[in-house]
RNA sequence: UGGGCAGUCGCCAAGCGGUAAGGCAGCGGGUUUUGGUCCCGCCAUCCGGGGGUUCGAAUCCUCCCUGCCCAGCCA
C-alpha cells in the first residue's frame, strides 16, 4: 500500500529515548512486517484533554513523525448519552495548539457504524454471535466473578434465523432500551472476564451528534476500536495499562471477521503528575463545585487550562519526550513540568520589571523634577530581541522582600548602609527607614552614585546585589495572578482512608497581590505575550487582560537558590 | 484464594548474557547588571528478595514478596 501524505509538525531537533514501543515498531519494519506505520489518537469526545492526553497525542503524533508514518484523530463516539459537539471541537483545537496536525486524516467511530452493523451479523451468519434477552442485572450475575467462572445465557443457543431477526429488529427500533443486547458467543467459562460473552451492541433511543436519530443500536467500545483500527489500517493501536485484559477481545474480533488489516494493540501507562488529579470525572466536579472558575482556569491541569497559564506547547512536547514511554505505573514530580517550562520561556520571554508588594524609595539627592529614560535589555539570552527604554526617577517602587533591617549572613539585597545595584539604573546606598506603628517598613529613602549610570562604575567596585525596581509616577498597576498547586496532596494513591481529593485542596492555590505595579512598557502587552518580571518569575497576559486593565498569571516563579538556602538555614 | 501487568538512584527512565545511559531533583564550585541563565564537578560495586544456570546475570531458570488493573448494555 502506497503511503498517503499527511503533514505533521516538526519540532526542534531531538534524540528520541529508545522505549518499548519504538523497539516494537523498530522489529516491525525490519522485519518487513510492515513498510510504514500509523498510528490514531482516539479520544472521546466527552470532556476536555488534559496533560495525561497530551502524553498520547504525543506519542502517537510523535511516532508518526519519527518514523515518517501518518497518525490519525479519530472520535471514539459510540455512546451517544455522553458525547457533546462542543467537546469535539475543543479537542481539535487543543491537538492543533499542542502542535500537530492530523492533516486530511479525520475520523469518526460513527463513520463506520454501517460497516460495523455488517461485521455484527456475519458475526450472528457465523454463529459466533447472538442476541440476549437477559437484562443489565442478570447478565452481571450470569458473568460469575473474579474467582468463579460464568454461566450460559439461557438465549445463547439461539438460531441463525432468529438472531438475525431479533438483531434487526433492535436495529428497527422494536425494543425498547435494556432489553436486549447483541453478544458475542466466545466463553463464559474464560478467567478474563472480557471474554464472557462481551456485550457488543445496545439498543440506545438517544441521538447522536452526527449520525442524529438514525440508529437505534449503538456499538460497545470493545468492538468498535478493534475494526475502526483495522478498517483505517492503523498498524500500532497505542492505548493505556487498563486496556492489557481486553486486548483477547480484540484480536478476537480481528480473527472472526474479514478485516482489511491487523492492527496490534500496545499498552502503556498513562501519565500521573504530582499535585495533580487526572480524572475526568474529578476535573469536571472541580469545575461544577466552584474550586476552580471553568476547564480553563489556570490551575486546571488541562490543555485549555495550561495554554490560559501560559504554559507553551513546546514546553509540554519537550515534558513528553523527558518522561518517556514505559508499562510501570509511576508519578512524575510537577518539577520536571516546570523545569521545562521555564527552559522554553527562558528563550523566548521578553524581561520587564515589576514590582508585587512595593515600597516607596526615595534618592534623597536625585533631581526632584528630573527623569530618565534607561537602556534595558529585552532579553539576555537573545541579543536580537533588542533594547527598550525604562523611565527612572527619584520615587521609585521596589519590592518589600528585598529590604532586610537585620540582614542574614549572605544577603545582598537593600539593607542599612548597604549599597546595591538598580537593574539598568544606579548604584543606590539605603539611608534611612520609614516604620510604622508596627514595625512594617512604609518608606525608604537612599543615596544613589551619578557616576554608575547604566548600573556599574569607573572604579570597577563590586556591587554584589541586583534588584528590580519601577518608577512610581510612571508605573501602571496591574493585577498579578499567583498560581500554586490546586492540592496539597503529592500522589493521588496515597490518599488517606476515607477522604476525598476535596480534603486535600490547597487554599492558597491562587493569591492576588492587592498593590502590584509595573513598568509602563507592559500597557502595549497583548493576551497570551509572555514575559519574564525580572526576578519574580515568568508571567503571561490572560485573557482578561485589557489595556487599561492588565491581568498576568504567573506560569512559574524562577528557580530560586537563595530562599531555599536561607531556608535550610532557619 | 481467577486472570492480566509491573518492580533499575528521591522522581522519571535506558539497558535485551560481557560487567549500571540520560533527564529532573539534590549537593559543591565558577561566570553573571536577574541569588535567573550558563559552565564544571559530585550523586546506584548495584538493579524487589532468596536460590540456581553460566567463565560471566539487572538481563536466563525457579520460588517468594510488593504494587496496579479487571465482575458498565462507559471508554
Amino acid at each position: 500500500m502506497e503511503k498517503p501524505e499527511t503533514p505533521i509538525t516538526e519540532d526542534k531537533e531531538r534524540t528520541p529515548v529508545s522505549n518499548f514501543i519504538r523497539n516494537i515498531i523498530d522489529a516491525d519494519l525490519e522485519s518487513g512486517k510492515h513498510n510504514f506505520i500509523i498510528t490514531r489518537f482516539p479520544p472521546e469526545p466527552n470532556g476536555f484533554l488534559h496533560i495525561g492526553h497530551a502524553k498520547s497525542i504525543c506519542l502517537n503524533f510523535g511516532l508518526a513523525r519519527d518514523y515518517d508514518g501518518i497518525c490519525h484523530l479519530r472520535f471514539d463516539d459510540t455512546n451517544p448519552a455522553k458525547e457533546e459537539l462542543l467537546y469535539v471541537q475543543s479537542i481539535m483545537e487543543d491537538v492543533k495548539w499542542l502542535g500537530f496536525d492530523w492533516g486530511d486524516k479525520l475520523f469518526y467511530a460513527s463513520d463506520y457504524f454501517e460497516k460495523l452493523y455488517e461485521y455484527a451479523e456475519i458475526l450472528i451468519q457465523d454463529g459466533k454471535a447472538y442476541v440476549c434477552d437477559l437484562c443489565v442485572e442478570e447478565i452481571a450475575e450470569y458473568r460469575g466473578t473474579l474467582t468463579e467462572p460464568g454461566k450460559n445465557s439461557p438465549y445463547r443457543e439461539r438460531s441463525v434465523t432468529e438472531n438475525l431477526s431479533l438483531f434487526r429488529g433492535m436495529r428497527d427500533g422494536l425494543y425498547p432500551e435494556g432489553s436486549r443486547s447483541l453478544r458475542a458467543k466466545i466463553d463464559m467459562a474464560s478467567p478474563n472476564l472480557n471474554m464472557r460473552d462481551p456485550v457488543i451492541y445496545r439498543i440506545k433511543m438517544t441521538e447522536h451528534h452526527r449520525t442524529g436519530d438514525k440508529w437505534m443500536i449503538y456499538p460497545m467500545y470493545d468492538y468498535t476500536h478493534p475494526l475502526s483500527d483495522a478498517l483505517e489500517m492503523i498498524t500500532h493501536s497505542v492505548c493505556t495499562l487498563e486496556f492489557e485484559d481486553h486486548r483477547p477481545l480484540y484480536d478476537w474480533f480481528l480473527d472472526n471477521l474479514p478485516v482489511p488489516s491487523n492492527p496490534r494493540q500496545i499498552e502503556f501507562a498513562r501519565l500521573n503528575l504530582s499535585y495533580t488529579m487526572m480524572s475526568k470525572r474529578l476535573l469536571l466536579e472541580l469545575v461544577e463545585s466552584g474550586v476552580v472558575d471553568n476547564w480553563d482556569d489556570p490551575r486546571m491541569p488541562t490543555l485549555a487550562g495550561m495554554r490560559r497559564r501560559g504554559i507553551p506547547p513546546a514546553a509540554i512536547r519537550d515534558f513528553a519526550d523527558r518522561i518517556g514511554v514505559a508499562k510501570a505505573n509511576s508519578v512524575v514530580d510537577y518539577e520536571l513540568l516546570q523545569f521545562c517550562v521555564r527552559e522554553e520561556l527562558n528563550k523566548t520571554a521578553q524581561r520587564v520589571m515589576a514590582v508585587l508588594d512595593p515600597i516607596p524609595l526615595t534618592i534623597e539627592n536625585y533631581p526632584a523634577d528630573q527623569v530618565e529614560e534607561l537602556d534595558a535589555d529585552n532579553n539576555p539570552e537573545d541579543p536580537s530581541a533588542g533594547k527598550r527604554k525604562v523611565p527612572f526617577g527619584r520615587e521609585l517602587l521596589v519590592e518589600r522582600e528585598d529590604i532586610s533591617l537585620d540582614p542574614p549572613k549572605g544577603w545582598f539585597r537593600l539593607a542599612p548602609g548597604k549599597e546595591v545595584r538598580l537593574k539598568h539604573a544606579y548604584y543606590i546606598t539605603l539611608t534611612r527607614v520609614e516604620q510604622d506603628a508596627d514595625g512594617n517598613i512604609t518608606r525608604l529613602f537612599a543615596t544613589y552614585d551619578p557616576d554608575s549610570r547604566g548600573g556599574w562604575s569607573q572604579d570597577g567596585r563590586k556591587v554584589k546585589g541586583t534588584i528590580h525596581w519601577v518608577s512610581a509616577p510612571h508605573a501602571i498597576p496591574i493585577t498579578a495572578r499567583l498560581y500554586d498547586h490546586l492540592f496539597t496532596l503529592a500522589d493521588f494513591s496515597k490518599m488517606e482512608e476515607g477522604k476525598t481529593f476535596h480534603d486535600y485542596i490547597n487554599p492558597d492555590s491562587l493569591t492576588v497581590p492587592p498593590t502590584a505595579m509595573a513598568e509602563p512598557s507592559l500597557a502595549q502587552a497583548q493576551k497570551g505575550d509572555s514575559f519574564q518580571f525580572l526576578r519574580l518569575g515568568y508571567f503571561t497576559a490572560d485573557y482578561d487582560h485589557l489595556p487599561d486593565k492588565p491581568v498576568f498569571n504567573r506560569v512559574t516563579g524562577l528557580r530560586d537558590t537563595w530562599s531555599r538556602k536561607a531556608g535550610r538555614k532557619g
